[in-house]
Order: structure tokens, then C-alpha cells, then sequence
DNA sequence: CTCTGGCTATAACAGCCGTCATAGTCTAAC
DNA sequence: GTTAGACTATGACGGCTGTTATAGCCAGAG
């Protein structure tokens, strides 16, 4: 091997994350990853052999993981503590990035394969909303929280913070994840029996 | 003039609409969008001289004003007929494109242009965003809700649609959207006083 | 009838796209 | 010191992109 580098690999993965999360799958190029990540476009197709669809479903994956880490971690001070992290994750991205930055999940999920089937980019896009999902429902169940009770909390909580980070960058403002992270923490709170 | 169609150009708008919410912005080609209404590509640009940015817009609004009809429409009835009819006609568009479309207002919002200024389709998305919230709020408010109270509701609204839809395409099922109105019915009810 | 002007048809432009193929480089193991 | 194989460099392919220009059509106004 030529270097002790499995790093570039996962600079291109991360890149690409940060690129779709900005521009959307379909407007990404891969010569872009590619220079984004400072790395060749060879390369490229060298660790992605099956182009750009591996390239976005390992970029989704990377994302997902990467925060369901931050949230599993948080949520074992209690469901309020792992929403006010994950807010505040989320916040950060979007606020750090001059509203030009959200959630590559997403991006990926709203935009349709020209193909009758699922492309496997948004089959791991569902899987990383799930896996949200589950963490924050099992938190919720393990404060009280009834089965169905929970687990439409955690859709909401995903689906609010998903939905209001795209609003907030189209109205430039944070606004609008300020203010439903408030309706969600009293939510939570009323929710929770400890 | 050769036909008596001012229809040509609302045709356009209307496809176009609807192509950016199962494709997105950048996947959605001028020539695509003329083929689907049945146009030549000429006339696009004849009827849109600032081309596709002022495509984009025109299809934002045409979709914001669209729903912003039908919802000012339902919460004559309050704002639970009116959630419920919000909700509904998301449903409906995802259902009947079988996960394949969803919101081309959130479509617009998170693809960021290159260039540092914000692009007229994505000022023409917050304002929709803000009309919807607008109209939710101030429902809420006729019927006893605090003015903060309101405000932050609707835009947990607004924003958990928007990403259930998301979530529902990813995951070709329709639970998240599901899931997420119940849970925003008990806290419109328990909001409102009467 | 002529003529005007909204609309269409067609072609061209420069440039980027995903993908592939090839030849080359350079390190680590033998 | 030789060799294998992971990585890079380069260039090409057909096709699609947004946009513009130009010439043509064809209904209604005068």
C-alpha cells in the first residue's frame, strides 16, 4: 500500500456529506467531491466502484452515525438533555455554515431516482431516520413514556428538527428551530413521567 | 395572438412545480420542464426571460398560494379542521405519486446557489414558509392561544410536515406523517381554550 | 388586404456531467 | 532487488446543461 492512509477515504465520504448537505445530491459532482476532499478523481472510482450512488449512500451513512453517536451519548442524561444536544447539533451546523448548510439525509431523501426502484442512497437515508427515531423513543419509554406515545414523539422531534433547519435556511434566520424547540421541550417534559 | 392560452404559461409553472418536488431544483431541467407541459423550449423563455431562477420562483409561489388557498379555506372550521386538512393534502400528494413527490418549496430551500447572494427562489420560500406559519398562527390566536404560544406552534407545523413528507419518501411509507398528526392534534387541542 | 407582434421552431454555444480505460507511480513484502 | 498491488494521473466518450440567436409562423387589428 502506498500510504497508511484509510483517512482518505473517509475525507472524501465526509466531503461529499458537507457538499450535499449544501447543494443537494444531483448538484454535487463527483469531480467536485473529488477536489473538495483534495483527493484524485481516480481515486474516486477507485474506492467507489460503483460511482456515485456508493459515494452518497456511504456519505449518508457517515452522517447518520455520526450523529446517532452524539445522541446516544447525550441521551443517557434523559430525553430532555439528548433534544436540547441534538438541537443544538443541528443549530450549529446550520448557524456555523451562514444558513448555507443542513441535513445531507434529507437531501438525499427528496430527490427521486429517474428508476422504478429505491436507489440505495435512500434506503440508508431511511434507515438513519429510523435509528433517530429509535434512539429518542427508547429514552422516552424508558421515562415513562407509553409505546405509541413514543414513538410518535420521536417522529416528531426528527421530522420537526429536519423540517425547520430547511426553514431556517431559506429564511436565513434560526428562528424558526428556536421556536419549535420550545413547543418540543414542553412536549417532552409533559410527556415524561420523572 | 395565436391561441387564447394564457393557460401555456400557468401550465408550465404547475409542471415545473411539480417536477422540482420529485427531482429538486438542479435535477430539473428547462427542457424537461417544457416537455412535460407539452411546451416548446422556446417559449420558456419567452415567458420566464430570467429563466430558470424566475421558473423556480413562479413555481414556489404558484405551489405556496395553492395550499395557502386551501388551508385559509379550512380553518374557517378552526384550527383543528384546519390541521387536519393541512395534512390531508400532503398525504394525498405523497400517496398518489407513490413517495415520489413531496414539497418543492422545501426542494428550493435547501440547495444553496453558488454565489453569496440568496436567490430569488429561495427569498420567495421563506415568504411561503412565513404565510403558512401566518395563517396557522393566527388561528391559533382567534381561539385563545398566546401570541409566542402560536407562533411557535405553527411553525412546528409547518416544519414537522415538511419533514414527515421527506421521511415518508425515504422510507415509502406513510407512518411518519401519520405518527406526527396525532401528535400535533393533542397539542393544538391542548393549546386552544375553547 | 397588409401588417404587427405574440408565439414557435431550430440550431448553435461553451461547458460540465458520470463513467471508463489506460498507463504510470511508488510502497511494502518477499 | 525484484515484484505485486494499492493508488494516481490523464484523457477520452457521449450526452445533457442553461442560455441565446435567428428565422418562421399565424391570428387578429387596421
Amino acid at each position: 500500500m502506498t500510504k497508511p492512509s484509510p483517512a482518505a477515504r473517509e475525507r472524501i465520504v465526509a466531503g461529499a456529506a458537507d457538499m450535499i448537505s449544501r447543494r443537494g445530491l444531483n448538484a454535487t459532482s463527483i469531480r467536485e467531491m473529488a477536489k473538495h476532499a483534495r483527493a484524485p478523481l481516480g481515486s474516486t472510482y477507485h474506492y467507489f466502484p460503483e460511482g456515485k450512488q456508493q459515494l452518497a449512500t456511504e456519505a449518508v451513512r457517515h452522517t447518520g452515525e455520526w450523529v446517532a453517536r452524539r445522541l446516544r451519548k447525550e441521551l443517557e442524561a434523559g430525553p430532555v438533555a439528548g433534544l436540547r444536544a441534538f438541537l443544538a447539533l443541528w443549530r450549529k451546523i446550520v448557524v456555523d455554515s451562514d444558513f448555507r448548510a443542513g441535513c445531507p439525509v434529507l437531501a438525499v431523501s427528496i430527490e427521486e431516482p429517474p428508476t422504478g426502484e429505491t436507489p440505495p442512497a435512500v434506503v440508508a437515508a431511511a434507515d438513519v431516520f429510523t435509528e433517530w427515531e429509535s434512539l429518542l423513543s427508547a429514552s422516552l419509554r424508558e421515562h415513562g413514556a407509553g409505546r405509541e406515545e413514543a414513538a410518535q414523539l420521536a417522529t416528531l422531534v426528527v421530522a420537526a428538527v429536519e423540517g425547520t433547519v430547511a426553514m431556517c435556511r431559506a429564511k436565513r434566520s434560526i428562528e424558526p428551530l428556536d421556536r419549535a424547540a420550545e413547543q418540543l421541550r414542553a412536549l417532552i417534559l409533559a410527556t415524561i413521567k420523572d
